[in-house]
Formats: C-alpha cells, structure tokens, sequence
DNA sequence: GCCAACGTTGGC
DNA sequence: GCCAACGTTGGC
C-alpha cells in the first residue's frame, strides 16, 4: 500500500464535505498539474491518504481511502486530466499542523515542507506513521 | 494583502 | 528548444 496527502482549501472543498459525501466517496476533481495527476496515476485501490486544509487551517484534518482509480475528471473536456475517487475514513483528534510538522526533523523531508505549492503528493510510510501518532489517527 | 515559488504558455 | 511573460498557489 502507498500513502499520499491530498490538499485543499477549505472554502472549496472541506473535510466536512468529504465527510459528508460518505463511503461512496468522491472524485477528486480540479487537479491541472502534470506532477500531481501522475501521482493520482500511480494510485492503487485502498491507498490511504492524509486530507490536508490549505490557507485557514494549514493542518492535516484526517485520512483516506483511494476507491476508484484514476480516470477523466469529470469536470473538463480537456483529455489530460485525470483524478481518483476517495472516501473519508477517520477525523484525526489533534490536526496536525504545518507549524508542528516543520518543526520536527523526522518529517524535514516532506514534499509538504519543500514543495509547498504541490496539491497531491507522496508521503513515506515512516512519514504515515509519524503523523498518524500525532493526530490520533489509526496508521 | 503581499510576495515568493513555481508551473504553464506562447512567441521566436 | 529556449525563455520571457504571465497566472496561480499558498504561506506569512
């Protein structure tokens, strides 16, 4: 299983939103870079994810699960765009925010820390683990 | 609201 | 194929 983290502005589209929308889950539409829609390529069904609030919160907020492979994003014409399903799975209890993940050395690494402009991205399996601690959340 | 970083576009 | 111009993202 890989892991990932998908990023989005809470004023667009939210957690809540996501939880909102249940096990059937929801595409993940509006990605428009060549780097990020390659990851959602790479995607395999049951690949968890951590969902992250841009902007306002700039925190990870809660995991999820990859339900459906990567196919057009239903929002364009324009073949080149693709996006995957996912479902929310667990709300972490303590978010954890950007400020706490840049100031641990373990997760200096990140693409969320080097690269902060990407919207769908990487995370290591020890990167999972150490966050997951963190936030509460079931790794 | 500003600005740095970065990606994309299009003219040559 | 290069590079300047432009647009967007996201942290601060």
């Amino acid at each position: 299983m890989n892991y990932w983290l998908f990023k989005s502005e809470p004023d667009a589209w939210s957690w809540q939103h996501q939880v909102d929308k249940g096990d059937a889950g929801e595409e993940w539409t509006g990605v428009r870079n060549y780097q990020a829609r390659n990851f959602m390529r790479q995607m395999g069904l049951g690949d968890r994810g951590f969902f992250y609030h841009s902007q306002t919160d700039k925190a990870i907020v809660g995991t999820v699960e990859v339900i459906a492979l990567s196919h057009p994003d239903s929002t364009t014409d324009d073949p080149r765009w693709d996006c995957v399903d996912i479902k929310a799975l667990e709300a972490a209890k303590t978010p954890v925010t950007l400020e706490t993940i840049k100031a641990d050395p373990r997760l200096a690494g990140m693409v969320l820390v080097r690269n902060s402009r990407l919207s769908v991205q990487p995370v290591t399996e020890e990167e999972w683990r150490i966050l997951c601690g963190m936030a509460g959340l079931t790794p």
